[in-house]
DNA sequence: TGCGATACAGCAAGCGCTTTCTATGCGCTA
DNA sequence: TAGCGCATAGAAAGCGCTTGCTGTATCGCA
């Protein structure tokens, strides 16, 4: 039925050994022998057993990747400069190695379960994108499970979310913090008093220190800060858009809208425009991210841009082991602030 | 060192046929004895070796999702929506599967090679999304690969890409010459008559349907194509950007300007307010796809929404056999014209 | 009480590959 | 010419799991 290596070794009068040698290629082969085993392997259309080989040689060559929300930009673009660093097929790693990126859904469960399945794929590495969740028990039992990865011998990399100390994960973590308060000393420098803020889901490491920052900042300048002004929501425009009509009705007399990131920041420009209110005339919109399609906002957003690319290549070359993990295993990806149209001077 | 299927069965005082069946669920056991077994298996954390058993039982749990760009949100929605129905963790099915997507690149070697990877991972099934390549020798490989899959027993669904005849996978196909045909329409009774395209890249069908039904609108109503009206670049921003540029450069009576999809026309707006002209009072502009970040476009993106999370969703459901194939294994997916605010009549 | 049927549990034979160890042949050197 | 080492190929023992088949109590029923 499936021509296995013995068919091969078979047609090509060699041992099953000696083919193994030659398509994995570590071990001496006379030249002669390899072509009429590659000839054999040509003819009879042979196609690797991925879990025989796995099996036997005990390990594989599986890498994850896990975002929160596959249809997000935000993760697409790590995934993706991960993925091109792992020598996926393509990649500029001679290996070919079957990078698999799998869709948490920002779900705690699934973001275990995942793992478990990694785990049990005997997975060369693993990647972890975006925020993690503040839950106890979760972040323990994900901590748990790295653990026991790394001391399986996978490579754990954690992109853009905090450390894990304790489980030999390596961390690039953004300075959502640092990011959110230089966003909003921006917008105070503008002259901006009276600021709503638009955040992310609670229980986010991403949310919450991006809002940290935030209030650094206004704290910094003396400005007290109104509870009425912030509204927690999922990562989405709706969610701008609806937060954003709340704050409105919370208070009129906003002169600035931070959001928790890029697209929630246009859920707000729509829900402002809809409001008859003109952006940065009336009110001041600033996002973070800046995602591709923050340039093309009208007018263009006012932002802070993350390095997600260089981020996630990073990470994928940390993961392969190409590249040396920053030391303590810890290294802080800053942000940059992105002045654009969307944020100006309050009207007097 | 690792915990192993013996291990279990040794603490559990039962043999390692038995803790199989109780992990697999497929044959009787008595409860005392499952639960016996579950406890050791928690006890000594006990993870299945997943090559072992996908060898063991000539199948396994994987499940592969191609797409072309990752970064993309057009594949990011069509990816998560099969994700969904796949039943990875928390998927509504029941069976723990591992959905991965792999990104192509848009690279016919790449998406050759994922597919040998998937197959000798031995996939469960694979779904390919988005348009295919039409370089002929390419097609073929990747038809004589499908052909191999399905006849090993792997289900391979086609999403957003034409049908592949005698592969035995099942297509759903997005109707883009029917929507960009009805999309050039809209501009033609609006009063337009010299529209300017942006192609996506050559020998790609989607690019070719597209342009297709553009042309078959243009022809029906007896408007002569000028040669310099068409302009190719990829499907992102900056190539809409430039070309846009370009096409202006050409021929600047031009009065609509269709893009190949949404992105493109992202960098058409942008190209058009740099160069000092309106929307749509000098130039209408229309995309396609209908991406998320289209109707905050101002003015808001006319475009044909293409319904990619039911597509996808769909295409999973047939994937795991939760759900019947098309008659005749090929489905046609019609997108929906959104008449928003980018386009409008000429000037007078 | 006796007999077939039933419900579990175990044995053991692989699944297709990798890898250690061993065998063989050959070219050289002394 | 005998002896040694190197280059290469093969034999065979698993890797950890699944599953068909083979027991062996236990149960129902007459």
């Amino acid at each position: 039925m499936t021509v296995t290596l013995a068919d091969v070794a078979a047609r090509a009068q060699v041992s099953p050994a000696t083919v193994s040698r030659v398509l994995n290629g570590n071990y001496p082969v006379a030249a002669s022998t390899r072509e009429r085993v590659l000839k054999a392997v040509d003819e009879l259309d042979y196609v690797l057993n991925g879990p025989a080989s796995a099996l036997a040689a005990a390990t594989s060559d599986l890498v994850g990747i896990l975002v929160n929300d596959i249809a997000d930009p935000f993760f697409g673009i790590m995934a993706g400069a991960v993925q091109s660093e792992i020598g996926g097929p393509g990649g500029r790693a001679g290996g070919e190695r079957l990078a698999v990126v799998c869709n948490t859904g920002g779900s705690p469960e699934r973001e275990l379960t995942y793992l478990t399945l990694l785990q049990r794929q005997r997975a060369a590495a693993v990647v972890l994108t975006g925020g993690a969740m503040e839950d106890a028990g979760h972040q323990a039992a994900v901590a748990a499970k790295l653990r026991k990865l790394t001391e399986a011998g996978t490579r754990v990399v954690l992109c853009g979310r905090p450390p894990a100390p304790g489980t030999g994960a390596i961390a690039l973590t953004f300075d959502n913090r640092g990011g959110g308060r230089e966003l909003t000393e921006h917008l105070i420098g503008l002259g901006h008093r009276r600021l709503g803020y638009i955040a992310g889901p609670e229980e986010r490491t991403t949310t919450r220190h991006r809002l940290e920052g935030h209030r650094a900042a206004l704290a910094a300048h003396g400005i007290e800060e109104d509870a009425r002004w912030t509204v927690h929501g999922p990562y989405d425009r709706q969610s701008g858009y609806e937060a954003t009509l709340e704050l409105l009705r919370r208070d009129p007399s906003l002169t600035a809208v931070v959001a928790a990131n890029d697209t929630v920041a246009l859920g707000a420009c729509a829900a402002l425009r809809d409001s008859g209110l003109r952006i940065p005339r009336d009110v001041s919109v600033a996002g973070f991210d800046d995602l591709p399609f923050s340039i093309d906002a009208v007018p263009a957003l006012t932002t802070v841009r993350l390095p997600l690319a260089e981020a996630g290549a990073r990470a994928g070359r940390i993961a392969m082991g190409r590249q040396e993990a920053p030391i303590g295993g810890i290294a802080t990806v800053r942000g940059e602030l992105m002045v654009r149209g969307s944020s100006g001077a309050p009207r007097a």
